[in-house]
DNA sequence: TCCTCAAGCGGACCACGGTCCGTTTTATTC
DNA sequence: GAATAAAACGGACCGTGGTCCGCTTGAGGA
């Protein structure tokens, strides 16, 4: 009998050494795939044909295909990690704050042509629809009144200050980040109010 | 013979009137099963059965699960659309804009607790997880260097400013709206200087 | 080297969203 | 009321994500 049950562990981290060989098989397979289809041609069903094993290793591996989307687009992104946790500034220590919070968007922002596909296809099917005309009214209100305030850009403040205003956002945060109303209300105030008052330098 | 192929509309608003009845009744089915067992127990066979209609008819009328459940969340809120586009002040107009925006913020916020289950529903299955390892990096980095800007709640301004660095709506600003990574950069800098540069009144 | 058993595996299976197409209903015209 | 064609209907059907469970593998202990 074996004296202790819990650490069979000889792989990497914790992992049996066919079962590593499987997530690499089966990441390049994803890759091979996403590079010749595009990401939505990806199915847990082909990628598991394709990598020469059963559709269950798929999810034993990653969870779901969403987690395997994430795997790869984390793969893709590590270089832009170390970038911005410790590469040079102005991404990375060294620079100001808000230099570096400049940065990081921009940074992100140039990185959606490069591995966007990926991202969005791991953030899920489908996703919250920004066109729906629900939302479009949304957003045609905050832009209206976003003008009158003479904010830089209204139509796409609209949009940032909405991607806030997410049901999945908002509840995610009252539920499960037991954040309250007010405090929730405090920094939507903070933030409109901060918009409101940037001096509108062309 | 028809003289005119086109106009054959008699219901409300080009709807004819067995197709109207069915609305209603899958509204009715939906709103009932959502009220009885929540959201995620609403299947698009569920709701047809219930309503004693076809399978078909579900997506004739709605298009798909998620058009379902965005009508109803439209019913629900009709009364906060007419509340904010033609109600009394502050949510109204009257009031100045700073203030509408304030009370859209809070009366939004608040409004999540009343039907945020079948906005986030109607949002799309899962959605993007913010509580995700990568998105969690992103989001301790981001707050790291609000905290150093003496930001008020670091913390939440984190989830503001991550919720919309997203691969889904950067994406779809870039490809669906035409907006170039300069715009998209500009409008990112104007965000983080304004809140910056707020003062940071208690 | 053999034994043991947790970890891993595979693919049949299930549930659900969405499509398709032959049939039925509705409204209009005569 | 009969004829007509567009619109709507229904439910069998399909693809895909995800689960389940009996079988296999691999690694440490003896």
């Amino acid at each position: 009998m074996q004296s202790e049950g819990l650490l069979r562990v000889t792989g990497d981290d914790g992992e049996r050494t066919d079962a590593a060989r499987n997530r690499r098989l089966l990441l390049d397979a994803a890759a091979e795939i996403v590079a010749s289809c595009g990401p939505d041609k990806l199915t847990t069903d082909a990628v598991a044909r394709r990598a020469g094993v059963g559709k269950g290793t798929v999810f034993r591996r990653f969870g779901s295909r969403a987690g395997l989307l994430h795997a790869l687009a984390d793969e893709a992104g590590r270089s832009f990690q170390q970038a911005f946790m410790a590469g040079p500034p102005p991404l990375g220590p060294g620079a100001a704050p808000l230099e570096r919070l400049v940065a990081f968007g921009e940074a992100s922002i140039g990185r959606m042509l490069l591995d966007g596909q990926i991202l969005r296809a791991a953030e899920q099917r489908g996703g919250p629809d920004p066109e729906h005309p629900t939302q479009q009214l949304v957003r045609l209100h905050l832009a209206m009144l976003l003008r009158e305030l003479d904010v830089q850009d209204p139509e796409l403040a609209s949009y940032q200050l909405a991607a806030f205003l997410n049901a999945g956002l908002l509840l995610h945060l009252q539920e499960h980040r037991g954040m309250s109303d007010a405090r929730l209300a405090a920094s939507w105030r903070v933030l409109v109010v901060a918009l409101a008052t940037a001096e509108t330098h062309s």
